[in-house]
DNA sequence: GTCCGGATTACCT
DNA sequence: GGTAATCCGGACT
């Protein structure tokens, strides 16, 4: 899975695009990790992504090209990485909701002083971007570009699976769509327990 | 200008 | 399982 495959992936189908970034290693200078769990969000016919709406000022990186990082704030707490998909002039996103890390658990364990063990560092969105310091400043950056500081590398084979819904969406917006990707084999690193148990 | 609610987490019972 | 924390963009008056 080269960087050119994954590019052309996020032009074409975002959907596709976030089931192959599983595997990813995520890099932020001497920060890296494996993705473990995505969720697409599909613009024009997904009320839950943030491109679904006209464009604006925050959501202007997905409308632009696929393959761009886009950070937005939510509940005035955490910072939410994600990667633009789709062709200029439309918007689309996938969220990078967990990893395993694999260098840099020290800075990580120190921005994550509140973490229960390795297992937490990294398993949740709001998580993930407290153990990198991703913020704004980490808006709008080009990441698959071999020599920049914050980088995704796909992986080398692509992951075995598991599909479900997106977490936290709401009804009518999408919440029955399995967009949320997990390797099937890291479920102790994802964002919630695997599998889930439904409730009656 | 004001108001609302969110692609969450952590800590409480 | 309930909810506070805590900010900002977007919608609307």
């Amino acid at each position: 899975l080269s960087a050119e495959y994954i590019l052309d992936l996020l032009e074409k189908d975002v959907v596709e695009a976030s089931l192959r970034l599983v595997g990813a290693e995520l890099v932020f200078g001497d920060l890296r990790s494996i993705i473990v769990e995505t969720e697409a969000y599909r613009g024009e016919d997904d009320p839950a992504c943030h491109a679904y709406r006209r464009l604006t000022e925050r959501t202007r990186v997905l409308f632009d090209k696929p393959g761009y990082s886009y950070v937005y704030f939510a509940y005035g707490v955490h910072w939410m990485l994600n990667v633009s998909a789709h062709e200029a002039g439309r918007g689309a996103g996938i969220l990078i909701r967990a990893a395993q890390p694999l260098a840099g658990l020290d800075l990580m364990r120190e921005r994550r002083s509140r973490a229960n063990g390795d297992g937490d560092l990294l398993s949740g969105p709001g998580k993930l971007a407290q153990a990198y310091g991703i913020t704004k400043k980490e808006n709008g950056l080009f990441l698959f570009d071999p020599a920049a500081t914050l980088r995704i590398e796909p992986s080398s084979e692509p992951r075995p699976l598991v599909a479900t819904t997106r977490i936290g969406i709401a009804q009518g917006k999408g919440h029955e769509l399995e967009w949320r990707f997990v390797d099937r084999e890291k479920i102790q690193w994802a964002s919630k327990p695997w599998p889930q148990i439904s409730q009656p």
